[in-house]
DNA sequence: GTTGGTGATGCATTTTTTGCATCATCACGC
DNA sequence: GCGTGATGATGCAAAAAATGCATCACCAAC
């Protein structure tokens, strides 16, 4: 897109922070840069960077402009989806944020599942915490957010929840895979994997723990479901996961070990559901900005998971 | 805004039907616009116009991309505004689509008190009736409405509504203007101008005249409220409008005859209002496009009129 | 100080845009 | 049926704009 060259350029100085690396990663001098940035600053009227020794920061009015840019790209982004579709087939891009609970299994199904019926669709996957999820969504980097924690900023749309209980993955033949449901009591002495800190599991888990005077043996933390669950095959533990990232296939009350058709998923584990009354359901948000009209292809893919969810879910999903 | 100049292009070329007039009005030949257009379309990746004999028309894809255009710079323009906002003076400009009946004493009034605030804001005034007025805002060549008739489109945002009983204005010698209301069956025999049939008041009187069996003899029609007062001084007849267009200093209980210190409006005259049950009062829309940021300039002075709509007409005014 | 980074600017070069002349096409009127 | 007067498209040369190089001015850190 020829005339929106410029305005590129300005996003790339604005997140790159120096004219001379913006210009190195967009394949032009800094010269040419530079004078396409006061050219626009002229016309605005008004300076967009503020100049400092060591780069160029935005200044007020910048960031005004800036998240305006961000709009037109991607409402132009939109216009082209909606014209593609009017030769009937179906293109777009649809930039996703998820934590890696919901990228886990339910993400690359539903994505499959939704490329197999329009393979012009392509997909960009980011993985992040809320927050930075929440701000992907803001500065247009994301059109759909799947975010396992609260909802924080007032411009972020909710579109549909799902109420989700932690449970507790373990060894087959692990003491607690013969009850139906983990209390927390039962915790106390058992060697621990916790998520990251950042994650919506572990916060959960940290005030149900904390609370609770639980003797507990925190083994490791980490922020990859993988590496936690292949470790499990080396020293006997726990950890934590949602439904959700356990298995997509067959819904909330399948245990790892009911999935014998998902290849590649560890048979010898097996996952119990935390006490309700220990640990109370977390909720997996499904969101877009707000006031935002999302291209062709996110909006019905924003459809399809959501019908795939209730699907899956039940009536654990609403709105 | 260099940058904008192929889209503001296409604008042109959308609304005068053919490239060649629109490359005179743009002062270009005709050769530049017309390969300007063809870059866009191949960046596009899909043609915005069809070619016909007699000059150009949008495709579906075009009014789709269209759309966004003027968007955009609606959206610029806002954006231009709040960076204004930023030095202190508040700059802009407000385009405003109104009905004769608002235009004629109460926007005056508004805008110059506005102006009177802040100089640096400049306005638009297009007189136009209901269906012409939202479709400026759609075409985003108006920023707010001022509209008295039912709003018919979905696209359309109403910020605050105005009940407004229908006057009858008539000379102070008249034999009616001794009654606090006038009847309809009072209108028998007697010689009456009307609104053109476009303008919300015809409308209303339609329907209420025709209803009744009423002998009535209308000497002529006019879309000048002007004109109707004007010639009332060489022939005596009614005409009729709303409080809005009598007089905005006063409010709703005052007739032509109590505005002493307006300038140039008729003492000779008086306005009685019809009977409610005989005409039901009218509704005057505040309105703007559905879903749009408006600038600044815009938004506040969307905000004071309806201050001001209040003070003047008090519990008249809703939403 | 010296060094290494930043953005700004003058000037020659390259790229893009524009304008002229011309062509192909179509509707209308005689 | 055949001009006539519109329309948009295109080849080619001139004008305008964007770019790149070399260099300057500035600032912070060592």
């Amino acid at each position: 897109m020829r005339f929106m060259t410029s305005l590129r350029f300005i996003d790339v100085v604005a997140r790159e922070g120096s004219i001379r690396k913006a210009a190195d990663k967009l394949a032009i001098t800094s010269t040419a840069l530079n004078r396409r940035i006061l050219q626009i600053e002229e016309e605005i009227g008004q300076p967009l960077f503020e100049r400092l020794p060591g780069g160029v920061r935005l200044n007020t009015a910048g960031e005004i402009f800036l998240q305006h840019i961000r709009s037109q790209f991607a409402d132009l982004a939109r216009v082209q989806s909606q014209i593609a579709d009017l030769s009937g087939i179906r293109r777009g891009h649809v930039q996703i944020a998820s934590g890696a609970d919901a990228l886990r299994r339910f993400l690359p199904e539903a994505i499959a599942s939704y490329r197999a019926a329009h393979p012009a669709v392509s997909f960009d996957l980011a993985r992040c915490y809320g927050e930075e999820a929440e701000a992907r969504l803001f500065s247009l980097d994301s059109d759909i957010a799947l975010i396992f924690a609260p909802i924080r900023a007032a411009h972020v749309h909710v579109a549909a929840t799902l109420r989700q209980q932690v449970h507790c993955v373990m060894p087959a033949s692990h003491r607690l895979a013969s009850k139906d449901h983990v209390r927390i009591r039962d915790l106390a002495g058992e060697r621990l994997v916790l998520p990251t800190p950042q994650s919506g599991v572990r916060q959960l888990l940290d005030t149900a723990l904390l609370r609770r005077n639980v003797d507990l043996e925190v083994i490791l933390e980490s922020d990859s479901f993988e590496f936690m669950q292949n470790f499990l095959h080396f020293e006997p533990a726990l950890f934590f996961q949602i439904p959700i990232a356990i298995n997509a296939a067959s819904g909330h009350e399948a245990g790892a070990d009911s999935a014998p058709d998902m290849a590649g998923y560890d048979k010898q584990l097996v996952s119990r559901p935390i006490d309700p009354s220990d640990l109370p359901a977390g909720t997996l948000h499904i969101c877009h900005l707000k006031g935002r009209v999302l291209p062709v292809a996110a909006a019905k893919f924003l459809d399809e998971i959501i019908t795939s969810l209730r699907g899956k879910f039940g009536d654990e999903v609403d709105q």
